[in-house]
DNA sequence: TATGAATGAGGTTTCATTCAT
DNA sequence: GATGAATGAAACCTCATTCAT
């Protein structure tokens, strides 16, 4: 990549990173154009070189940082550890990349993203449904090991330990009474017993 | 109340309700006065007689309505069960209560209201930390009367059941292969297992 | 007159008095009809029964109430007395006619009434036209009568009047220092030294 | 100062001759953006890259323009002539300033700014207030000099001078049967007949 | 690339007025 | 006569977006 471009894109990163901070506080429409000029130090009219719209801001804000979680748990359910191992696993991998980015992942899940760009919302739900989708596989095979349950509801269960670990984007802080990875610790004891 | 009160009051109501449906399904900040107006067949304006502004609108239609799954709980708290099926019951309420009230908590969840009104954020704040707190002295009493698990982190499992069950809010749609009920009794099981 | 006839009458003085207070004190546009309604103790639509708008609300106000000034004035240029007593007169007329009925003469001297209703603009002008020949009559007798200083320019000389008189509204207040019937004495002195 | 920014101050000043101009003539509150808006060619909404409200529009017109008159005071009161020339000076300049921003002084006479920004007004009425000092110590200084009356109540003439000054703004039109100078000359007689 | 300026569509809010009861 | 409710026009203001420089 020639310098040039790779001044654009450290640009665009910059121009990401104070959007997902806005929006992930303020949220996508109280958040104006001018506030995100101001927090990288522009004139809102230069952003128009980067994005040609606030929603396309969002859009491919979205879009090049959803995804990590899924490639996180891709890698974990293609490994040959055992079941629980790999729930402890995925617990923690999601927790962790959550925590890492916050605000993309808060902006995703509390923007009505459908009613901004149905071609994004699209998109990422598609990639919410693979990621239950590789969980399901996980659990199931579990079942199939004899490692859970018998008589689980993989698809509510999945619901429930998707809800229970996104939740942490609410409530945790970090620098508390637990680290991230103690939380999963204490997520992972309550799912593996209610689930074996 | 006389009559013109009453019918003030039911007129209000009938505005909560389509406010209600409005900002639960686009948001807040995307829906227009227009909108409300309309869903209730009135003229925008006309709004203003009964609510000071739009965040008075929002403002009132959450005081007005939160605060309902805390009388659930409370309820179920006071009564004289087995901390299991106390347990049972107050994750039923719950999912009821928020099926019931879908468009209510739908808002108080996903809205920034800290960012629209400080106020009504910290009454919601508080009522939300008395939940936290009835869920925390009902773990604790289990835990006591020898139901649950000694080394059970209390504040975090509460952190964990009511996230998995807000999170019905955006995946439980009635109609579907499950009740409500029926996933109350499945988060139960897992919950019950996952901390005895 | 009957009695209905006089209650209304009576009413519809009470709120000629409290809009009075109000357009005097905040201005007409910055006067909400709402505003006169509380100040009388009604709701803002009963205030329809009596005038057919805020402008002639406020129309009918000026109306009826300015012209006092002007019946003062000829009265005393109807007298036999000497131009000095006369102008003594007159400044002290003018003084506590505009002292007693301060409310409406701040309006007719602060509104824009040409913007608001031609018509009553017209009359009041017309008003104010013939006040000012009255004092010009008074003015060109006393010329005439060798009491005041042949040069005298007339016209130039009621404004300055006028206006010194005027002012009053902007700065006297009972209870101060001076009496308005003081103020009229030093009012007095000044001119009549000025124009003899 | 830069050529951008000279440039926004001319703009600022164009915006502030238009709304000038249109306050005075029907007043602050029956003034629209929009008029503003026409009268410098502009979208109305442009108005807001220079000013933050219409109120803003007003307060900042006055603040910038209210203080001339004072200026030419401050100038006579400090020059050595005799207090008759002071005098003949002071209601000379007092008349030709107010003539010249006829507009601005027409304002700051008859909008209630008290009701519309707290802190112009104030800031406005220290002025006037000062003014008043200026000519109150012009007046003391001649009775010390033995120029004028020894009996001579200093704050009211000070009152009465202003007010018959002042009232031009409401009848003196340029191109009459006088100048602004011969009205000033014929003032002058009157109070320093008066006076003396 | 970046900026200051301007736009214009659209949103919230106000308020004089009307009207059924 | 009086009221509560509703209207609708019009005002203020916001802000994403465009554009000349």
């Amino acid at each position: 990549m020639s310098t040039v471009a790779r001044k654009r894109e450290a640009r665009i990163e910059r121009i990401h990173d104070a959007a997902a901070a806005l929006f992930a506080e303020r949220g996508y429409h109280a958040t104006r154009m001018q506030d995100v000029a101001e927090a990288v130090d522009m004139q809102k009219g230069s952003l128009y070189y980067y994005f040609s719209s606030k929603e396309d801001l969002l859009v491919s804000l979205v879009e090049s940082r959803v995804g990590a979680a899924l490639d996180v748990l891709r890698t974990i359910v293609g490994d040959e550890a055992a079941p629980e191992v790999q729930v402890r696993s995925a617990i923690a991998g999601h927790l962790t990349v959550f925590q890492e980015r916050a605000d993309v992942y808060t902006i995703f899940n509390s923007e009505k993203l459908h009613s901004i760009s149905r071609d994004t919302a699209v998109k990422v739900d598609e990639l919410g449904r693979e990621y239950e989708r590789l969980w399901a596989d996980l659990l199931s095979a579990g079942i199939a090991a004899g490692a859970f349950r018998r008589d689980l509801d993989v698809t509510v269960t999945v619901k429930a330990v998707l809800g229970m670990c996104n939740a942490t984007l609410t409530w945790f802080r970090p620098g508390g009474r637990l680290t991230i990875e103690e939380v999963a610790d204490r997520f992972s004891a309550l799912v593996l017993e209610g689930i074996s």
